[in-house]
DNA sequence: TATTGTTATACTCTATAACTATA
DNA sequence: TATAGTTATAGAGTATAACAATA
C-alpha cells in the first residue's frame, strides 16, 4: 500500500488514453464470453467482411503475422462456424477463406455497437468541446506515429 | 480490397482511441526486445515499485491474475533479474518480491520515458485544447467506466 | 479450516523452420 | 525456383484444479 518512491503524479493525456484502452479492451474480452471468439480472431473476422473471399495468405499480410497463425485462427472461426475454406477458382495452392452468414451477421452486430458506443462515449460533450477532442486526438495519433517511424529509422533526424 | 459491404464511415473518437492504444501497445513491444520484458512482467514490477516488497498473492490482486500466473511472471522477472524471491519475515507460508537494483533502475528509466511522452504527446496544443482534450477524456473514461459497471450488473437501470 | 504458492494440465496467440503441393 | 498452406516445435500469457506447507 505504501507508495515507497514514485509520487502519483497528475494524470496526463497519456494515461487517459491508456487506461480507456485497457477498459475497451476488457470490455470487449468480456463481451466474447462464450462466442468462441477473441480479439485476434474477431480481427481475422473483421477484415474479412469488409475484403470479401480472401487468401490466408492476404490475411496474414492484412493482419500483420504469421501464415501459421493464419491457420490456427482460420481453424478457430471455422470451428466455430464464423467462416468457411473453400476452393480458390484458379489456384489451387490456395484456400480461399469466407464468411458464413453467423459470421456475417456477427460482424454486422459488432459494427452497430461499435457505432453505438461510438455516440454514447460523446454524447455528454458540446459539439464544439467534441471537436476539440476530436482534432486533439489526431495531433497526439499524428505525434505518434512520427516518433515511432523514427525510432524505427534512427538514422536522419528529421530538420 | 474492395470494400464489400460497410462504407468506410467517418473515424470517431473511439477510432482515433482505439489507434492511438494500438500504436502505444505496438511502440511498448518494440521497446521490450532483447531485455527479457513484456507488457505483463512489465506490470508486475510496476507495481513492486510503487507498492515495495510485496508478496505473490497481494500481486495476484493487483494485478488480477491467477496466483498460478504470477509464479510465471516472478520466475520469469526473477530469472532476467529484474526481481528476486525472499522469505517473508513472519509469514513462512508467503514470499516477498523485491525489485533488484536493475529493476529500480529501469522502472525510473521506464516512468521518465512516460513522463516526456506524455508531454511530447501534447506539445503543439494550444493550451487551451490540451485542457479540452483532456476534460474530453476525462469524460469518455466516466462514460466507459458507466456504461462497464452497467454491463457488469444489468438488474437496475440506472434512474 | 483457510491461505500461500507450487505442480499438473490445458487453451490461445505468437514465432521460425521444414515440408508438400502447386505455380 | 517461388509461393500457399500445413505440420513440428517452442515460448509467453492465461486459466482451473490438486496438493504441500503453514497459519
Amino acid at each position: 500500500m505504501s507508495d515507497s518512491q514514485t509520487a502519483p503524479h497528475q494524470p496526463t493525456v497519456l494515461d487517459r488514453v491508456l487506461a480507456i484502452g485497457q477498459m475497451l479492451q476488457h470490455d470487449m474480452d468480456r463481451s466474447f464470453s462464450d462466442t468462441g471468439l477473441s480479439t485476434s480472431r474477431t480481427h481475422l473476422l473483421w477484415v474479412l467482411h469488409h475484403a470479401g473471399p480472401s487468401t490466408q495468405r492476404s490475411l496474414a499480410t492484412a493482419l500483420q503475422v504469421s501464415a501459421r497463425n493464419i491457420t490456427g485462427l482460420v481453424d478457430a472461426v471455422e470451428h466455430h462456424g464464423y467462416a468457411a475454406r473453400t476452393a480458390h477458382p484458379t489456384d489451387r495452392r490456395a484456400t480461399l477463406v469466407t464468411l458464413t452468414d453467423l459470421g456475417r451477421r456477427t460482424m454486422q452486430r459488432m459494427a452497430s455497437e461499435h457505432e453505438q458506443l461510438s455516440r454514447e462515449l460523446v454524447a455528454g460533450l458540446a459539439p464544439d468541446e467534441a471537436d476539440v477532442l476530436m482534432r486533439g486526438l489526431t495531433h497526439v495519433e499524428g505525434v505518434l506515429a512520427r516518433l515511432i517511424a523514427e525510432a524505427a529509422n534512427p538514422a536522419e533526424v528529421r530538420s
